[in-house]
DNA sequence: GTCCGTGCAAAGCGTTTGCACTGTC
DNA sequence: GACAGTGCAAACGCTTTGCACGGAC
């Protein structure tokens, strides 16, 4: 794939490319979901079974910096890891706790006038939704 | 203050209203602001000395469920609690760190649509805007 | 040979829990 | 006297760190 490609590249101009970075980098592009630091683990070292837990949590440091991965943070939960790039936004289901993917058009046009209207220059932001998924809610509201 | 009368009403209607809580909530109410656990110990126990950190855990999940405080939750950092009621939103500074409230009048609108539009039903959402405050932009951008 | 990256184990941090005690009804 | 609430200390879960080793330049 292309873009795994030019992923490794980038990691390479800075940093080494070790077998490690290449397999936590090639879990979570596989994956395209929500993945914890010890699912991660769990499956990387299916690949490089010697892989220890402190190194993914560097390495996801490390892809983080890069802008290559991005993390999402709910209250009582480890911090999840994805391998997505563009804005998107996050949907959590609190029945089934699933973590699921949006975009929210509009939303950058609205958080720049609430922003600019004190004083603020904002560079980044997070909408999290809670609520029910659609199977949560059709199997029982 | 009336509020204040309220909010312990509503305590001692489904729990007893002990100093200790009537302490943390008090610290909230004063500070307005946004305050974590050990804060919180802090400035109660100039109140109530032998206060314990754990009776502050635990007196927070009991207003939260009762929903006299909120919490925010920002990652590498403690939980930060608020007594502040209305529906609003964050800005956290990335220099200075400090975090501020804003409205976002057109929000529940727009989440609404995009939740709608993947069959989601919003129960609860967060905005957290991350940049620079006021202050921090015209100290050095 | 230097230095970056790694594995392991230990430490760190915020938070929660177990347990015996206390105060209120 | 029962029981909700407390303080203390120990345990917890996720994450970071120290350190000695290994491998790439």
């Amino acid at each position: 794939m292309d873009a795994a490609k030019a992923d490794a590249g980038l990691i390479q101009s800075r940093y080494r490319l070790t077998r490690q970075r290449a397999a936590v980098l090639r879990v979570l592009q596989a994956d395209g979901g929500h993945l914890d630091a010890e699912e991660i683990h769990e499956r990387a070292k299916e690949e490089l079974s010697s892989l220890g837990l402190a190194t993914i949590y560097r390495t996801l440091d490390l892809l983080r910096e890069l802008g290559l991965v991005q993390m999402v943070q709910y209250p009582n939960a480890a911090a999840r890891y994805e391998a997505r790039l563009d804005k998107h936004h996050h949907l959590l289901c609190t029945r089934c706790h699933e973590l699921s993917d949006v975009e929210a058009p509009h939303l950058d046009e609205l958080v720049g006038q609430i922003a600019a209207g004190v004083g603020f220059e904002p560079r980044d932001f997070k909408l999290q939704v809670s609520g029910l998924c659609r199977r949560c809610r059709n199997d029982r509201g």
